[in-house]
RNA sequence: GGCUGGGUGGCAGAGUGGUUAUGCAGCGGACUGCAACUCCGCGUACGCCGGUUCGAUUCCGACCCCAGCCUCCA
């Protein structure tokens, strides 16, 4: 099966046709870990996740890059204000990056590279630059030459005049252009520093990212994701860099980016302070519903963050759960058997979806139109089949690994033990069987002011936690 | 100002030149001892104005409005 991929250099949607069909390579950009990550950090990471899953589907080797920036200035401030170590803070704040999106489903990248495992590679990198003529040293700093490079724009599509006009930013005075980058630059004895032919000091941010993908992927790679807000500079910049340091002339065949998540009215950022927390979040609900949410709008539109947002995530996601579990099939087991299922053991319709540019809604709603056919069948094998294909479905978008009668049980605020639930429950039956639907309703009623909701089923009764 | 993307039913959010998105919420019915679960049905959705067309939410043009980037940012 073709797939098809939005492509920001091009602007459109394009059949995917990797560089090596036997070894994809995909690198994403990760955070700057000086503080708690927000849910507008988690969607790259859910997205992108979706994306390796469908790869690894699709080709023999999918090699997938996932970085962290652990030096940058907001760490340095960050560690001055708290009086903690720099290199403490950074370490810190990547473990709780990774186990906040690791609550969201995310697997493990093939890589996950950290800047400052990766100095010798930035230095040479900018030794490059300089002996082809595209960076200079100026005051202790390297900077890119912009100019030198007759493609910077391309990606961004913007005009080195349009950029004029948005300067908005004082120029350094060693600055030869205004739209010169750093790629180097010095640092006094209290910020973290590496000798270099430049004196002692740290690498510039977009640099980072080229040494990190020609260290770990090669000069040329097939998929390079991150927000739409890197787009210009970050990406644009690394591009540059990548295209004149490197002896290829193609640096990423596929730029994708993921559209931002607005709070309000506006884009949810740090800078904005409008925004809310994976870990705070995770206090509400389950990283599941988290993850629904952010795959229920494409991954290119912007997504309207919000409580309602979340509470019909749930329910949707109950929904399906709900499938599963009428048709008796035990999820839960589920990353195991579908890591390295071949294509056929998944179904179609969610396969098309999302060989369409990762269309996730339309990949939920397949998932959907699954559940309402396990509720239509009466035919136990159609049931099981079906249920394997939600599963499937399911694992591809990260979702229903969870076992379902735990899924409804193992939630709210339950404040009854399962033996006594059993046994209220076998005491309604049997007042059902006597024709006390008094004491019946009564035990029910008792039950639910306890957070227990019961089902009645032709194979008996079924419980669940209500909704915490 | 430049460059992107967008305005779809109460909400979220896909998609399409004429046929049901999907989910949540609401209403009516079936099932049930009553509920819950589930099923069936319903509400005349496509910013505005023109154009093309037998027919446009879907193509073209103008207009209005919104968001993102142009500075750190996922």
């Amino acid at each position: 099966m073709d797939l098809y991929l939005h492509n920001t250099l091009s602007g459109r949607k394009e059949r995917f046709t990797p560089i090596d069909p036997r070894r994809v390579t995909m690198y994403v950009c990760g955070p700057t870990v000086y503080n708690l990550v927000h849910i507008g950090n988690g969607r790259p990471a859910v997205v992108f996740d979706v994306l390796f899953r469908l790869l690894r589907l699709l080709y023999p080797e999918v090699v997938y890059a996932r970085n962290i920036t652990d030096v940058d200035d907001k760490i340095n401030a960050a560690a001055r204000a708290n009086g903690e170590a720099i290199q403490v803070l950074a370490d810190r704040y990547a473990a709780e990056y990774e186990r906040d999106i690791a609550a969201l489903g995310v697997l493990s990248p093939t890589v996950e590279p950290r800047a400052t495992g990766h100095i010798a590679e930035i230095i040479d990198m900018i030794q490059a630059l300089i002996e082809r003529g595209h960076a200079y040293e100026a005051d202790g700093h390297v900077l890119f030459d912009v100019p030198s490079d007759p493609e910077y724009g391309s990606l961004s599509h913007r005009s080195l005049e349009d950029m004029l006009d948005g300067a908005r930013v004082e120029v350094a005075p060693y600055k030869r252009d205004a739209k010169d980058f750093v790629l180097w630059k010095p640092s006094g004895d209290d910020l973290p520093g590496w000798d270099s032919p430049w004196g002692r000091g740290r690498p510039g941010w977009h640099i980072e990212c080229s040494a990190m993908i020609r260290k770990h992927l090669g000069e040329r790679i097939d998929i390079h994701g991150g927000g739409s807000d890197l787009t210009f500079p970050h990406h644009e910049n690394e591009a540059a860099q990548s295209r004149c340091a490197n002896d290829s002339p193609e640096y990423v065949r596929y730029w994708l980016h993921n559209g931002m998540l607005t709070l309000g009215q506006e884009k949810m950022s740090k800078s904005l302070g409008n925004i809310v927390t994976i870990r705070e979040l995770l206090g509400h609900y389950p990283g599941e519903v988290l993850r629904y949410a952010l795959l229920s709008g494409h991954y290119r539109s912007q997504l309207a963050w919000s409580e309602d947002l979340l509470i019909q995530s749930q329910r949707s996601l109950d929904r399906l759960y709900q499938a599963l579990r009428v048709a008796g099939t035990s999820g839960g087991v589920t990353s195991g058997r579908f890591a390295d299922a071949g294509l056929a053991a998944f179904p179609q319709s969610v396969l098309a979806a999302l060989c369409d540019d990762l269309n996730t809604p339309e990949a939920l709603a397949a998932l959907h139109g699954l559940a309402r056919d396990i509720h239509q069948s009466d035919d136990a094998q159609r049931r099981a089949a079906l249920s394997d294909a939600l599963l499937a479905g399911g694992w591809l978008l990260g979702i229903l690994g969870e076992e379902a009668e735990a899924h409804f049980q193992n939630r709210g605020a339950a404040t009854v033990d399962r033996a006594e639930i059993e046994r209220l429950i076998r005491a309604r039956n049997q007042a059902r069987r006597d024709r006390d639907f008094k004491r019946a309703d009564e035990i029910r009623d008792e039950l639910a002011a306890r957070g227990i909701e019961l089902e009645d089923t032709r194979e008996g009764t079924r419980w669940k936690s209500s909704e915490a």
